[in-house]
RNA sequence: CGGGGCGUGGCGCAGCCUGGUAGCGCACCUGCUUUGGGAGCAGGGGGUCCCGGGUUCAAAUCCCGGCGCCCCGACCA
């Protein structure tokens, strides 16, 4: 590895925090490797072979007639996503890459704040359930194994991950501590909608923190809505993050995050300098509904600011649990006069799939997807113009070579096929950047440059001169989008 | 869980009312031509018509019963 190739790595997803060695992103979908690891391959530094010829990118001009919201119809025919049922749903290989860099932005921001990774079944016992009264909960899948032993597939962890604190945490020395896992979640929705969006089976990531007492607890709240800030803002998604109802899960106190889009389930109640779940701001003492109360839909005033009402997907959300299941659970530590006292606990969580869509249903445009960089599932969009063997398609290889030796993320349409099949493959994909090499390159010796977000014309490349040349030219191009 | 709609090749659809053994567009394969915004010609492959039962000489089509999927609402740790 030299070290101008290394300095080409930046291309990557930069985080806030560059004090970590943290290059993750969806380049390495490998599950469970470290942020701060190498995610190259150990012996080279090219990114992965990834010719549309022989790559899984089974793009539909026509949209599932049942498909309503865009990020279902769009993901769909952008090759993304496969619906297996009503609520199962196969990411294929490019959209895997997009959850991945939303997975990989989580476990860096975690980590950042001392988050610890594990993993905990799907499959558990009943009995942990029924010992926190959520056993009869609709929502929960319920089975039998081949003995009859009563199970359940989760559809959340804070039964498992107690059940561990229970077991290993004794002292108020074991304190504090914030475990999450990357896990899927199980959950028989009365109704499963829009694609991804809301799902009987997704994965989540989601943190527990423990403390020994409600300072504590504060304390890991307020880390946690920093990392879910920081984390939001590195997906480039638009959001907000709100008061919300306690919910289900009881508790404390819980914030959510919410990103505004059509699709969306929820609603929020927007003000200059307020924000809040929609059931939450209608009990605000100083909302009140203006107007003759028939007006559809209805007016609210927050003081003179009118309030704005938007849908909204729920990304993220925050709790402040208390004892609520350490209590039940048996989670207790010795403090230092050698009394037992319930842990205090947080529970935070984060569906990836939803930051993906919601991105989708953000900034698309009547052409497809235009991700933003954090999320694409690559860089550049490479298109190769003309037959194999031609001049103009030997350029548009060395290209691709160049860009993939210098650890740039592109996706090759080296495909037979039209121009315009291809340019409107790149655009229903959604990558940032497309680059693309013809006859007329040749003659004008310049890649042609096309911003996805707005499909603007960017100025061109120069076509075969310096590789390093080249690769920092499209690095610069690559910092300046949004 | 209430209401509505839909199940015919990978996707989008027609055929069903009036029963006669399945068709169109896109996609796919082969050949030739074409190549800067979803090409042309020729040839070709692929369908348990959601499932089960019934009626009938004969069922995608009619009848009965299931199942699946989507949308609206309710619900949503």
């Amino acid at each position: 590895m030299t070290a101008v190739l290394s300095k080409q790595r930046s291309i990557e997803i930069e985080g806030p925090d560059r004090s970590r060695e943290t290059r993750a992103s969806g380049a390495s979908p490998r599950f469970g490797q470290p942020a701060s690891g190498r995610l190259r391959h150990p012996l080279g530094s090219a990114s992965p072979m990834t010719r549309l010829s022989n790559y899984l990118l089974p793009t539909e001009k026509q949209a599932p007639a049942d498909a309503e919201a865009i990020s279902h119809k769009l993901m769909v025919r952008a090759g993304l996503i496969r619906q297996m049922g009503a609520g199962m749903w196969t990411w294929l290989p490019a959209g895997w890459r997009v959850h991945q860099r939303v997975v990989a932005i989580i476990r860096q921001e975690l980590d950042g704040i001392g988050a610890q990774e594990m993993l905990m079944p799907v499959l558990q016992p009943a009995e942990l359930w029924r010992k926190t009264g959520r056993l009869d909960i609709d929502e929960l899948f319920k089975l039998q194994d081949r003995k009859g032993s009563e199970m359940v597939l989760a559809m959340t962890h804070e039964e498992a991950v107690t059940f561990h604190v229970a077991q290993t945490v004794r002292s108020y020395r074991d304190l504090p501590l914030i475990l999450y896992h990357f896990q899927v979640k199980e959950r028989d929705e009365p109704r499963p909608r829009a694609g991804v969006l809301r799902t009987r089976e997704f994965v989540m990531k989601d943190s527990y923190s423990f403390d020994r007492d409600r300072a504590g607890l504060e304390e890991n709240y307020a880390l946690h809505i920093g990392a879910y800030d920081r984390i939001m803002a590195r997906t480039g998604l638009r959001f907000y993050r709100v008061e919300s109802d306690v919910g289900m899960m009881g508790g404390l106190g819980a914030d959510e995050y919410m990103a505004p889009c059509p699709a969306g389930e929820d609603q929020v109640a927007l003000a200059p300098g307020y924000a809040a779940n929609v059931e939450v701001a209608l009990r605000h003492p100083d909302i009140r509904e203006v107007g003759d109360g028939d007006a559809h839909p209805p007016r609210y005033m927050l003081g003179d600011q009118v309030l704005t009402i938007e849908p909204a997907i729920e990304i993220g959300n925050i709790f402040k649990l208390g004892t609520r299941y350490s209590e039940p659970l048996g989670a207790n530590f010795l403090d230092e006069a050698g009394n037992e006292q319930p842990i205090w606990m947080g529970s935070y969580g984060i569906g990836p799939a939803r930051i993906v869509a919601a991105a989708v249903e953000q900034f698309a445009d009547e052409y497809g997807i235009s991700w933003p960089r954090a999320l694409a599932p690559f860089a550049v969009h490479l298109i190769a113009l003309g037959k194999p063997d031609t001049p103009e398609r030997e350029a548009c290889d060395g290209v691709y070579e160049t860009l993939r030796a210098g650890g740039v993320e592109v996706l090759y349409d080296d495909r037979e096929g039209q121009p315009g099949e291809k340019f409107a493959d790149a655009e229903l994909l959604g990558c940032p950047l497309r680059l693309t090499v013809g006859r007329k390159s040749l003659e004008s010796g310049e890649i042609e440059v096309q911003l996805r977000r707005g499909r603007q014309q960017a100025a061109g490349l120069a076509l075969g001169g310096d590789p390093e040349a080249l690769l920092r030219a499209v690095d610069e191009l690559w910092r300046s989008l949004p």
